[in-house]
DNA sequence: AGTTTATGTCAGCCTTGTTGACATTCCAAG
DNA sequence: CTTGGAATGTCAACAAGGCTGACATAAACT
């Protein structure tokens, strides 16, 4: 696995895609579009004095509004405390509304304002122009491989709270 | 673009695979799938008092041996401030070797020592561990597809860093 | 009543971006 | 040959946004 080798052809199935030089041209090509696939929110973002960790918060009460703080955690990844900044800010600015739960009130639900679904649309519109194009560009069977290797990619865990997701899509 | 629709079919042609359902699938997959693909090696340079910055730095290095300092800037996309910090640890820890250069004294050639290579390798392996299997699992014509998108949603000067380093390779 | 859970806050640290100032080296125009 | 600008790299200081730890509050559960 060390020896800068690949894995050949085995048992007569071709698992040439499976060399190391396949695989660093994959770790490669994932460093770069990840860098394409968050620059044009970045730029956005940089006018606002706002950062990628905005961007992301924004992104997903969008997409589940009204979800918990303790639900935004998990899905985000991040502590409580780093949370807490973004959303702390955001709510000062008006962009995001935090409701007492009412069955328990412990929680808090939380909702863009008008504003705060100007901005995420905004994001979210440069972001899906690139990625539309990239889609267009490779077309519809690339596009099932791209999502099939990236749900391959993902923590178990993660896998699950993407699933979630995309089932509760529109 | 910001009415919440899709592109439904134009033309004849089935274009279902650009709705902005499919595109803010097409987002989250990248969101997760980036957090997979960073885990593992973050995991182990957590308990070596290093960073991404570092593993990053490593593994170009790695890639093209006797790199200047310029040359890696413009890959990594970052200052050269920035870098100089993580390549001015690294040096310290015996892990990067800096020479200057022979026809330019200004540029300082990189490589990596014994040590280095052998931290890249524990990064790599454990990395391209992740992609090997996210690889197999999805299987070839998926992994075809993954590249595309990816290369597709690359900024024109990444693609052109990529490319260059992809027809160096092994 | 006592414990657990969900949330928020304060303080302080680390990594890794940024800009500004500066030193060295090279090269080309005068 | 000198001198000024361009290229390259280093040092200092700052900001964003991760992190941990400690603690307060309020509600829910047992």
């Amino acid at each position: 696995m060390a020896d800068g080798r690949n894995s050949g052809t085995i048992g007569g199935e071709n698992l040439l895609f499976l060399t190391d030089e396949q695989l660093r041209q994959g770790i490669e090509a994932m460093f770069f579009a990840y860098r394409g696939f968050t620059a044009d929110p970045d730029r956005i973002l940089a006018d606002l004095a706002y950062g990628r960790a905005h961007h992301r918060a924004v992104h997903f009460i969008n997409r589940a509004p009204g979800t918990t703080v303790n639900n935004l955690l998990n899905i985000l990844g991040v502590t409580k405390q780093s949370l807490n900044r973004v959303l702390r800010t955001l709510i000062a600015d008006g962009l995001v509304e935090s409701r007492v739960g009412k069955t328990d009130k412990r929680e808090r639900h939380l909702h863009l304002t008008d504003d705060g679904r100007a901005l995420e649309s905004r994001l979210s519109d440069a972001q899906r122009a690139r990625m539309r194009s990239a889609f267009r560009d490779a077309g519809p069977d690339a596009v099932a491989g791209f999502r099939t290797v990236l749900e391959a990619m993902m923590d178990n865990e993660m896998q699950r709270a993407y699933t979630r997701l995309k089932e509760s899509g529109s």
